[in-house]
DNA sequence: TTGACAAATGACTTATTAGTCATTATTATA
DNA sequence: TATAATAATGACTAATAAGTCATTTGTCAA
């Protein structure tokens, strides 16, 4: 496991800076200190650890982006937030970032491609939810094309510090962010993106994920952490996915303590999603 | 000569089905009928041939769209006159402009990004010259920002109909992009994108800059600034590129007084890099 | 018809890189 | 300590692709 992470953490590195296609396996092992065979134990292709980058990666920063849109209560400064953790997980994962939106539109690879879209689909669903929240019956015409005008910024502006090494004041690039998001769903009239078309681009998102699958990836994260708060928060929340038996408050609480731990993220994410559904 | 636009024809279309990178030569040449050896005649080498296509087809779309909004003289029609032309050129040269948007982040050859950022350069030009026309003092704070929406817009949408085969209806979308840009235009208050940083974009530096030539900018900006704090800031920070005394704390804190006084920002920008405290 | 010149060919060289596997080193166990 | 099990190695194979060049083919003026 440790050997996994180290080929990942080096492997993003070189990615970032010469691109997939360029960068050899065998320079990644040397930049290891390791054999090129001692990579193959570890995955079993290049393709493997594209994919095994793309999903860590995307599973932190999604859920650190749902988690703290969910817990925002004032709605007053919502988009601030959610602009502000987009950017802040594009920030602390530049390298990844970086990565993403150039194989965003360049991959041959079938798997890759579906896994793109998938996370892009997730972000739309965020995105959604919060216009809705946000915004409710005013913009039932013109969300759909709010969640595009909202990813063609956000893409734009990223750009800026992603490529350009630009110094960012996140802060005002936020606040500019969030003035443009009300004009735009306040004013628009005339939407190029309707309910329908929206079905149409829409890929089947994978069906949801059963209690098994969350047991059995709590079990596998069991095995790679040590942190004894985070590991006796984990077997709490498993022993309570079996049979429901803490209250409401202990097992948000449980929650609380493994949602900062990078390995837990994702369970984290799918947690809240579950019990969300549930009640 | 009619053997290079050949070559060139089949390439776009081979490049745009299956990336630049995943087209051998030898693919191109049995597509084209004719021999490895015959496409060394024509172009020196597969980065040439990559070459003539970017400039051939930016220098026609770039023309198409300036020759449409110089000649619209009707100002009501001008925004709605740019985003149909645009959108037709797209659409005609359909795989270029994929390639184009494919290549943009992820080139290896230096040539090559030198190219697409000149283009893009010219891009900016004519949206900006636009703005100019239609909105004159009005967004004289807010221009520059306005450039980067339009270009978000531009990519999020074309992004559809170039990726998704979506069908298009294209009339609806330049009236749905025009509401939008006047939007922005009519009430932008707080703009992301200043005039200096506009600056600042236009030369993105390449060779190293010495610390010599950073502390000159200094010494030079101190006798422009008048503000105690910035002052104070700038001399430390001068002191600190002779002699490295600070902590890394302090010196970022010293960055961050400066930063947004409009006459430091290149030099935050130069010192941040220096630092590489930002990526 | 011929010979000179240009155009075109494709087998070949060189280089790169993903992935394998027989061998060696290390660690755990009895 | 001896032995089995496991981890790690890197030389090797196979595949791909850029670019070259000796040879062939085609053209046309004399």
């Amino acid at each position: 496991m440790i050997k996994k992470q180290l080929i990942m953490e080096k492997a993003l590195e070189l990615f970032a800076q010469q691109g997939i296609e360029a960068t050899p396996i065998q320079q990644i092992t040397d930049y290891c200190g390791i054999s090129k065979g001692a990579f193959y134990l570890s995955f079993k292709s290049k393709d493997e650890l594209i994919i095994a980058l793309i999903d860590h990666f995307m599973k932190e920063i999604i859920s650190d982006i749902d988690y703290m849109v969910n817990n925002t209560k004032n709605d007053e400064e919502l988009l601030y937030t959610f602009y502000y953790s987009t950017f802040h997980a594009f920030h602390k994962h530049s390298d990844f970032a970086k990565i993403f939106i150039k194989e965003q539109t360049q991959s041959f690879n079938e798997e890759l491609i579906v896994k793109i879209h998938y996370y892009d689909r997730l972000m739309e669903g965020i995105i959604l939810s919060l216009i809705e929240r946000l915004y409710g019956e005013k913009v039932e015409r013109t969300k759909y094309d709010l969640i595009y005008c909202i990813k063609g910024l956000m893409n734009s502006y990223s750009g800026l510090f992603l490529f350009n090494n630009a110094p960012l004041n996140r802060e005002l690039l936020c606040q500019s962010l969030v003035e443009k998001t009300n004009l735009l769903a306040s004013h628009t009239t005339v939407p190029f993106i309707t309910h329908e078309d929206f079905q149409m681009l829409k890929h089947p998102i994978k069906e949801e994920i059963t209690i098994e699958q969350i047991i059995q990836m709590i079990e596998q994260v069991l095995k790679e952490i040590d942190e004894p708060i985070e590991k006796e928060s984990l077997i709490l929340l498993k022993q309570h996915l079996l049979e429901p038996t803490l209250s409401p408050a202990i097992a948000k609480g449980l929650l609380e303590n493994i949602r900062n731990h990078p390995h837990c993220k994702w369970i984290t994410y799918l947690l809240f999603r579950y019990y969300e559904i549930e009640k």
